[in-house]
DNA sequence: TAAGTGATGCAT
DNA sequence: TGCATCACTTAA
């Protein structure tokens, strides 16, 4: 198979532009024992001008990435536990990037169920998490070119994409999940024939508990 | 359905 | 400084 990195040019549209086009090409994880990765199945977009997006408010030691050019890594640090994955668009200054929600592993499986072992095949990679533990995606990612196959972490053209999204499409949008504000922009995108999608129906949107008045 | 984990950010 | 919140996962 023949890795050839998406352009920084794929990267510089809006993330809402980016996103969908980012179903069924690949991520690529060069680990000491090898290439590992999949196809991405699953994103969200995060846009400047959103208040659910990390880079809303201001830049910061965290959101750095975010402000910085297209096609970059910015990879956080979440619920005391885990890190998520994101790809970063828009030209430098403007905070927007595509969450990569899920993948679907097709090389170097070996070494991502030794990382992550777990019964399922379909838990190994389906959730934002789960694929940046089974692919040992931690806080040193963050800034990675993902424009070159030098990089340890890189993402890649996948010559079959279309076909891919015509046998595992169609491509659904949805809301977001797991947020609090924005949950109503049609922003996450996923290809419905995939088993490694994180959440097949919208979450449940649950009800605020305001304290009672003393 | 709820606990767990710790960084972040806003209020104090 | 304190404390609620958080782009999640796992065990029940």
């Amino acid at each position: 198979m023949d890795f050839t990195p998406l352009p920084a040019s794929f990267y510089e549209p809006s993330a809402k532009v980016v996103a969908p086009r980012l179903l069924g090409h690949f991520l690529v994880r060069r680990s000491p024992e090898g290439l590992a990765g999949g196809v991405i199945v699953e994103t969200e977009a995060y846009l400047t001008d959103d208040p659910s997006c990390h880079g809303f408010r201001r830049e910061t030691p965290r959101n750095r990435s975010m402000y910085g050019p297209p096609g970059r890594a910015y990879v956080y640090f979440i619920y005391g536990n885990y890190y998520c994955f994101n790809a970063v668009c828009a030209p430098a200054g403007v905070a927007e990037a595509v969450l990569v929600r899920a993948i679907e592993p097709a090389f170097g499986v070996a070494w991502m169920q030794a990382n992550r072992p777990v019964a399922g095949a379909r838990e190994l990679t389906s959730g934002p998490a789960k694929f940046c533990l089974a692919l040992d995606i931690e806080r040193e990612f963050d800034g990675t070119d993902l424009c070159s196959a030098e990089s340890p972490l890189f993402i890649a053209q996948n010559p079959q994409a279309p076909m891919l999204r015509r046998r595992q499409g169609p491509i659904i949008t949805t809301t977001r999940i797991g947020i609090s504000v924005a949950e109503h922009l049609p922003l996450r995108f996923y290809l419905d024939g995939s088993d490694y999608v994180s959440k097949r129906e919208r979450q449940v949107k649950r009800a605020k508990v305001h304290p009672a008045p003393k």
